[in-house]
DNA sequence: GGTTAGCACTCTGCTTGCCGGAGTGCTAAC
DNA sequence: GTTAGCACTCCGGCAAGCAGAGTGCTAACC
């Protein structure tokens, strides 16, 4: 039945969809008929409004209102109906500029992009970054923070820059700890984190034998250090723009709800993660999204790579009623913008 | 005239003032009476709000509302009239331990705390961190992020830490950048980023005399680094708690408008910086505080230094309505907590 | 002379009832 | 299969009415 719809009833959902993304309101046969040209009366477009909410797609939020379509019906749109709009070539430069302008390291640029995308769909933009284990090293080093405090720096090759503080660690000497930091380096060439945290033990052993007590502890501090593993980071953009959209602007409920949400990273991980192992964009729509907390909004969001392996992804939340037509290209791009920034890093 | 007010008229002027606070509703004379242990009846009480609306401490929503304080109402409740609550025993101690779970770098630590005191207070709290340049330096290291990309990490002695990336610079080899590293260490020994900077330059002088080739290019990259200022940083945690309040719950544009600064470090900048430069506790009522987009809105906060110096401030951002007996103390000790944990830092 | 009881007055918020508009579903005719 | 016509439903807005809360004023009281 949901396949075999005929065209007709398709182009009655497109208008329906596309109607009350415009408006917010409910929409009734008048208007579609009028906007179909006319050449189906209001009438039978009521036939066709029932079978559409019979299979599913529509409903009625009283008996004498419009319809409203449904999560299943946005679904379908999307899948099936959504004719996309072409990013402006304006919006293209500004992200490439905004982009151009996150020249610090790569949180600035993730940073960056993000606030320019939440302002161009007028939503909410969340940018999440996997824990780095998995990425390749760039350089590693040990750099003193205080008494018995020792910080260790890591960078990644796409720029991300970790740090954790050691403590409770007796002092190193300066020389000792370059000494140490330039070994280190050599044991992280060309490796992920979890696997210089392997080599670190690994090494740990021989160095044991070899009685060098300073590299000893070293490594074993290090290898402390990298055991509790950073969880990845968040970034979100644009709240304010929530406030845009008339079904939260109205519930304050469902605003506090979304804002809690915003200040719990688990809760934003589960959202985007569905999209930082797929390569392609992803829109979860209403309940289909995994978090219970928030069964009335959209995800719209697309991982980022780095060379081969996803590091992230960005996305934009907001309600179920998304110009999705625009909000799906404009996503894509600044997942591919993040993509290629990357790549020459 | 202010100052001139009788025991009992500021005595009203309190209960009224701790009723709104407690209600958000008009306040009227018979709950006054009832409050004062009917030792007046409501009509003398309403002759003395007569007398306080006059002086401009309260005012009529409308004819026949019972009475609102005026921000002066307010002030001079904060200025005279408040009895500071204790804290209890298990917020202090909740938020000791927030600082102590805030193990990482210096970040992690305010983020505990902020976090927490906005819990209790049931408000969206707010931590400005002001430009590291003035604070001693702990260490400083250069390490190898991309090709043609090189960090310059600075650590502070309170456990900051930036970093800066430096682009298109042609690469140096990890032992120069070891060497270099170092060299920097030796330049930068108890020294804050501003003097760090002259002194680089002072060296560069020299160096180039000296026809060290590798050292002169990376003491001219490093003094190009620390040339473009970081601006300091800003973290706001409870932003959910501002829909508790009712004045903005109701009042979407507020929310709005509150939001936004929210995403405008500068603003924040401005609303919290008058706490920073004083070492006392700062109370902003309304049209008070030097945000013109934001008339209605209160601060408190406070600067926490370390050592000497104020190095930041953390407060609460609400509605002028606030449980201020509360709220004072819980930021004053959040703030002389912040200061007593980067002591031994 | 300050304090208070009494009272008329005002304003809000809630409820009720009513009406017009929008939209539907059904039926019968095309 | 499509459509015009019509009865029906529900919402939103508006006005009227009413109870409740609170005030200001006046006159009496201690």
């Amino acid at each position: 039945m949901v396949s075999g719809m005929d065209d007709r009833t398709t182009r009655v959902l497109r208008h329906i969809v596309e109607d009350y993304i415009a408006t917010a309101e409910p929409v009734g046969s008048r208007t579609i008929s009028k906007k179909m040209g006319q050449s189906l009366s209001p009438a039978t477009i009521r036939n066709i409004m029932a079978d559409l909410e019979e299979a599913g797609f529509l409903a009625q939020p009283h008996t004498s209102a419009g319809r409203v379509p449904t999560g299943a019906g946005f679904r379908y749109y999307i899948d099936h109906l959504l004719a996309r709009q072409s990013l402006a070539r304006g919006e293209m430069d500004q992200l490439h500029r905004a982009a151009g302008e996150g020249n610090g390291p790569a949180d600035e640029l993730v940073r960056q992009v993000s606030r320019l995308l939440s302002n161009l769909a007028r939503q909410a933009s969340v940018v999440v970054v996997s824990s780095p284990e998995q990425q390749v090293l760039s350089s590693v080093s040990l750099m003193r923070a205080g008494v018995e405090r020792i910080l260790l720096v890591t960078v990644m090759r796409g720029g991300w820059v970790q740090h954790r503080l050691i403590e409770g660690e007796p002092d190193l000497t300066g020389d000792e700890l370059e000494r140490f930091s330039a070994y280190l380096n050599e044991l992280a060439e060309g490796r992920t984190l979890l696997q210089l945290r392997a080599r670190i033990l690994d090494e740990l052993g021989k160095e044991k034998a070899r009685y060098d007590r300073v590299m000893g502890r070293a490594l074993a501090m290090s290898a402390r250090a990298l055991t509790d593993t950073a969880p990845g980071e968040v970034f979100i953009e644009g709240r304010a723009n929530i406030l845009e959209q008339p079904e939260f602007a109205e519930d304050v409920h469902r605003l506090k709800r979304i804002l809690r949400a915003f200040e719990e990273k688990s809760v934003i991980f589960r959202l985007l993660d569905r999209a930082m192992v797929s390569r392609a964009i992803q829109v979860s729509v209403g309940l289909e999204n995994t978090v219970e907390e928030l069964p009335d909004i959209s995800v719209v969001a697309s991982g980022y790579r780095q060379g081969a392996s996803s590091v992230g992804s960005i996305g934009l939340i907001g309600p179920v009623r998304m110009d999705y037509s625009r909000v799906i290209p404009l996503v894509e791009y600044a997942a591919s913008l993040l993509t290629t920034m990357f790549e020459d890093r």
